[in-house]
Formats: structure tokens, sequence, C-alpha cells
DNA sequence: CCCGGTGATGTCAGTCACTGGCATCGCCGG
DNA sequence: CCGGCGATGCCAGTGACTGACATCACCGGG
């Protein structure tokens, strides 16, 4: 493997964000992306479906820190499945990744295209897990409603972490987020 | 109002949709629906942004159901405020529309690119929702909490709606799925 | 040391979504 | 009858994306 130059790929994700930050997704071309990158339009295609999957790398794994830590949880309770799925996807989020986080989400918010792509992911997500929730036995309906929730959960406490002011590790944003989505039912006269 | 021919946009959508059944998303260019309808592709893009959009009309109305039940909530409690919004929309899937939604579907899920319009319409009910909440007080958190529940529940009770062998009205199974999510966090040991 | 295979890249031509600018047409009020 | 206006048509252009084919760098075998 690796003739040529490597990394042809982490090479045009990172020209892609230098590009997008200075002139916006509308304002560039994926040839000049390519040009950056010292490729040609044609190669950049060959690595990403389109143009925004540049910014959708990784997602696989993403996903299956979900899934391991769904196979972590103890029983079939609703509430330890879901804690179990949170808990797998902590580590995927360090504080050294908060910055380089904040900055992609920026490109993201800028755009609709890339907020449809990013549903699409979550998407993709929910439908992995209530496909094993499925699988272990689980209840299809009580399976979706889990799955959602797992990606509610983890959207809230994801855009918690990555607003401006907060400093708190990621895990005890989530955890945070999770005790106030088990108070919601509970909650009476607020 | 209504020269020339009225009702441009109502043949475009229906073109449209014979003709995406037909040969599929891909298999069909924007100058074909426009043909089809009777005009040219440069008026198609006046009446729609985009070539996904024309399956997603009245969307503005759709969210105002939601919104025109939230406001009859008798009181701020969680659960309420949740079943009003739901109850809001029950009466926007009538047993004649069932057949309609069916066909409709059966595209959107053919296609990579309607499934990420089809969240982003979510997302925008999601954000109305949220809003909504906010403006009456309700802590931030548990409105996004209980703005994504209502979506969740919506689009969990509307998959079942359009299931093959489903009869019900969508009232019922709306209801059935809010219940089924209450019992989400009591249930143990199943 | 040369040689064919293989995988990554380049080249080129083409289709089609989408846009801006301007012309045109049908109706309506004066 | 006329001038205005809104809906539509026409035309040219940009850029995303694709298919087919050529080319290049490196590999292993002979």
């Amino acid at each position: 493997m690796a003739r040529w130059q490597s990394g042809a790929r982490e090479r045009l994700q990172a020209a892609a964000i230098d590009l997008f930050v200075e002139h916006g997704f509308d304002g560039v071309t994926v040839a000049e992306i390519a040009a950056a990158a010292g490729l040609t339009e044609r190669t950049f295609f060959r690595y990403f479906a389109d143009k925004r999957e540049v910014l959708f790398p990784g997602h696989d794994e993403f996903e299956q820190n979900f899934l391991h830590g769904l196979d972590k949880a103890p029983d079939d309770d609703p509430v330890s499945l879901i804690t179990a799925a949170l808990a797998g996807v902590a580590e995927f989020f360090p504080d050294e990744r908060r910055a380089w986080s904040r900055t992609r989400n920026a490109i993201l918010q800028a755009h609709p295209g890339f907020q449809e792509r990013e549903l699409l992911k979550m998407s993709s997500l929910t439908s992995a897990l209530t496909r094993a929730l499925r699988e272990r036995g689980i209840d299809p309906i009580a399976a979706a409603l889990a799955a959602e929730t797992v990606a509610t959960i983890f959207r809230t406490a994801f855009t918690a972490w990555i607003a401006e002011d907060e400093t708190r590790p990621f895990a005890e944003i989530q955890d945070d987020v999770l005790a106030r989505w088990q108070g919601l039912l509970t909650a009476r006269r607020p």
C-alpha cells in the first residue's frame, strides 16, 4: 500500500475544512479543494461520494462505539440499555477534540445541506441501534423508542459540550442529560 | 390571482410523483417533470427550491398543527405538553390519506436524498417546538427533550400507521405509542 | 535487471441540477 | 384602448457528479 504520497483522504479533508472556513461551502468548488490537496476533482470523488461527505469521516467507528457499549449492558431493562450505549461513546470525545468539534460544527451550522447530512448520519445510528436491540430480543417499538432516546440524549449532550462557555467533560454532561431525561416522566408541576 | 391555467404547483407535484413512481428519482429530470405539467424547467424552480422539495408540500401547516395543539395544554407538566402537541396533529392524517402516504413514503424510502430532506423537516419541527416550549417558560434542556420526544413518538406512530397490515386510525396508534413511551422508564425486567 | 500486473491517479467528455438576466404574454384597472 | 404587473419562457452559464479510458508508480517474479 501507500504509493504516491500517502494520506490523500486526510489532505482532502484538511483542505476542505480550511477552504470552507474561509469562503463558505458555496464559495468553494470541489476542484479547488482537490487542487489544494494536490489532486484532481475526479480523485476527490473517488474518496467521497459527494462534496458534503468530506466533513463526515469516521462515522462507522462512531457508530460502533455505541454498539459495543450496548454489548456491555448488564440486563434488558430499557434504562440499562440506554445508559450502556451512551457510555460507549463518551471516550470518543476527549477534551482535546472539543476545539476541533466546535470548528466543524460552525461549518455544519452554516449550511442546511450539512445539517441534512448530519441528520442522516444520526438516523443511520438510530437504525443500527434499533436493529441491535431487536436482535437482543427487545420488543420492536420499545427498541425504536430506546434507540431514538439514545440519539436524542447524545445530541443534546454534544450540543451542550461544544457550547461556548462549557468546560465540563463530555461524559459528565451526558450523564447529566440522561438524569434529566429520567426525571422527565416523573417530574410534575415543575 | 390565477391567470393562465391555475394550479401550476399542484400539477408539478402530481407529475413528479407519477414519474418518480415509474422511473425512480434518478430516472427523471426536472425538465421532464415540468414538461409533464405543461411548464418549463425554469418555472419548476420558481415553485420549488430544488428537485426534492416537490415531495414536501404543506410543511408549515403540518408544523402549525403541533404548535396549536401545544397551546391547548392544560398545564406545564412535560407529559401534558407532549400529549397536547401530539393531539394537535392527529386530524392531519385521516384514513383517506393513508394510501397516499404509503405511496409517497415508498418514494422517500427509495432515495437517501429524500430521507435527508425528511429528517431536515422533522428537525425544523423539533426546533419550532423547542422554541415554543421555551417561550412558555420551560427549562431549555427539558424543552429540547420534550420536543424531541414529540417528534419521536409522532414518527414512530406514523411509521406504524402506514405499515402494510395496519388498519387502526392514526390517533389510536399514536396514543398507544405515547403510552408505551410512558412505560419505558417504569418498565423493569420485561 | 527487466517485465508484466495492479492499484491510484489523471484526462476528457458528457449529463443534469440550479441560477441570473431578460423577453414575453395574458390579464386587469384606469 | 393602454400601461402595469405578475407568471412564464428563453438562454447562457456554473458546478456537481459520472463513465470510460489512459497513465503512472511501485510491486513481485523471472
